[in-house]
DNA sequence: CTGAAAGCGCTTACAG
DNA sequence: CTGAAAGCGCTTACAG
């Protein structure tokens, strides 16, 4: 492979000189310029990205690391890689995409040998046992989820305090007193899942204001669980007139569900939910619902690594920015 | 940081009996051995991954290309990703995810630039135009799926001529003679994506073979296209009495449209399909079908590149690798 | 069993 | 506007 020394002597000129003719960081004459850029297309120079991150100390690189639960719904998590890989390339940086069941460890394997520039992390816990290795990590670190400590860090989610309360708010006004909520499964809270409790939580005590009932279940994860506790629910509360889901997995099964026993949205049953559009789309659920923008989110994440990792000092104080939820009318209420 | 030389000076050790300590590559007497690991602890040294990269022209980075296709149904990708990542890592490579639009360019840019020590390519194409490029770089290429021209690297693929076998044969031994075919969406053949015309043109020939009648239509895309199209098909052959789904937006909603339309599997009609098992569990598929292994695809094509790049010479020829299809049978025809 | 030195391929002050 | 040289942090023949 050529290296810039072949560059040099090819242009008859020093290395030094080709490195600033790829940086820009000098004036070099439009002659050597030419002579230098031609050369380099003559032998099909590219600069050697390891030689280069042990010169300036920058890779490059943005660790993402994605937790994938085998007892999970898992189609929702590709659609924050997607725009964070986007994001990153758009910013000049590559995606080092790290799945490993011990990240902590993996994490500090990553940082420690500067393979990357910056960390995003995905599906933060509250007690998230990354969080304390990235702390001490050199890079900067970014992430969608709320942590219950987010100092050093970039915090970025959606508001699903506001989102329950627009939730409940919306079936309130059109007159539900008796509520179903499917929560995620009990196995997210068990992992510390906040978004799971204050949820729930904003719901349950909107609700309670109001002096509305709410029947609150914590949703299964597998088929044909799914459908067998949706029937038992909806078996159990006859009275209920509506339903909040927060639950990709039941929320997938629920029209299923709901034309098996004839109950019909929104007449027979009020239905909200809250996912992202495309989640939406591809499996065709036709309820009103608050958008969790995984794009905005993924996409922010990256944005307020790039800029903490091109100027740490200028990047400012670190923050937890929240998401406003925007309400997507389907029309399954009334 | 603290470098190797920081590690020698701590433990009154040169840098290159650090350097062994650390790779094993010759012998260390006991006792500088445990001074040099003392040293290591105590600074919590990790060696840079760009000096060593440098040093040995190694990344021990495996490059991983993957196209998402915003009209295509896209949660099986993900079961491809998965275990290409904890394969790579079982083997100590770590990823880099590339999701680049203009794939050629960005594999042209990666391996060049010496970032990745191997390539695995996702989603090919019969005429893809990252193959060209793959075979001129300095690394070794692994994919999965069939390209044209497969000189030069490895491939991994179901086969699909048998899968297609398998599944008429399935349906003739129990008196089918008239069977519906959906076949992938009408893009995927215009992509290049060579299993759909190898399963369909299986089918068809082997049907033809039998006398067997079959109707092939390629299936939408999007919801609520679909769902409309099934009931479409369904209308316009009455005189069906099976059906054969090797599409993934139409499986996942044929429970759905077969329900509303009173249609019992396999009283009214056997339905047979081609999906992984994991989709099958995520979609509650009740469907006989055969498995699509993208756990065992992903997973060799690791281990064939993992071959080749630790030793070049000793991995042999280049081969197409077809895994055969197994179905499994979960009772939707008689 | 261990060390001194060269080299991997870049970038960037320092000089002119 | 350009060059010679030092340095980034490793590994690995070469010597002893």
């Amino acid at each position: 492979m050529a290296t810039i020394g072949d560059v040099a002597r090819r242009a008859g000129v020093s290395r030094s000189t080709v490195s600033y003719a790829l940086s820009g960081k000098r004036s070099i004459s439009s002659e050597t310029r030419d002579r230098i850029h031609e050369a380099i297309v003559e032998l099909g120079f590219t600069p050697n990205a390891g030689a280069r991150a042990l010169a300036t100390s920058q890779t490059m690189v943005i660790g993402l690391f994605v937790h994938f639960f085998a007892d999970e719904f898992s189609p929702a998590m590709l659609q924050y890689v997607l725009p964070i890989s986007d994001a990153a390339r758009e910013a000049g940086y590559d995606i080092l995409m790290v799945t490993e069941t011990d990240a902590p460890q993996a994490l500090r394997r990553i940082t420690s040998s500067d393979m990357v520039d910056g960390i995003v992390l995905l599906n933060v816990a509250h007690n998230d046992a990354r969080i304390p290795v990235l702390r001490e990590a050199r890079q900067p670190g970014s992430m969608v989820g709320l942590p219950s400590h987010t100092d050093g860090v970039d915090v970025f989610d959606l508001d699903f305090e506001e989102s329950a309360r627009i939730l409940v708010e919306h079936l309130r006004e059109r007159g539900h007193r008796s509520i179903i909520l499917i929560t995620p499964q009990q196995h997210v809270f068990e992992r510390g899942g906040a978004y799971a409790w204050r949820f729930r939580d904003a719901a349950l005590e909107r609700a309670s204001r109001y002096g509305i009932q709410m029947f609150s279940y914590a949703g299964e994860t597998q088929q044909p669980a799914v459908n067998r506790q949706l029937n038992e629910i909806l078996d159990d509360r006859p009275e209920a007139t509506a339903m909040i889901v927060h639950n990709d997995a039941a929320i997938a099964a629920l029209p299923t569900v709901l034309h098996d026993r004839g109950i019909g949205v929104p007449d027979d049953l009020s239905v909200v939910g809250i996912f992202s559009e495309e989640f939406g789309r591809l499996f065709s659920l036709p309820y009103t619902a608050v958008e969790t923008s995984p794009d905005e989110l993924g996409r922010s994440a990256v944005q307020a690594l790039v800029r903490r990792m091109v100027d740490p000092a200028a990047a400012g104080e670190y923050a937890v920015r929240f998401v406003e939820p925007r309400i997507t009318d389907r029309g399954s209420t009334r």
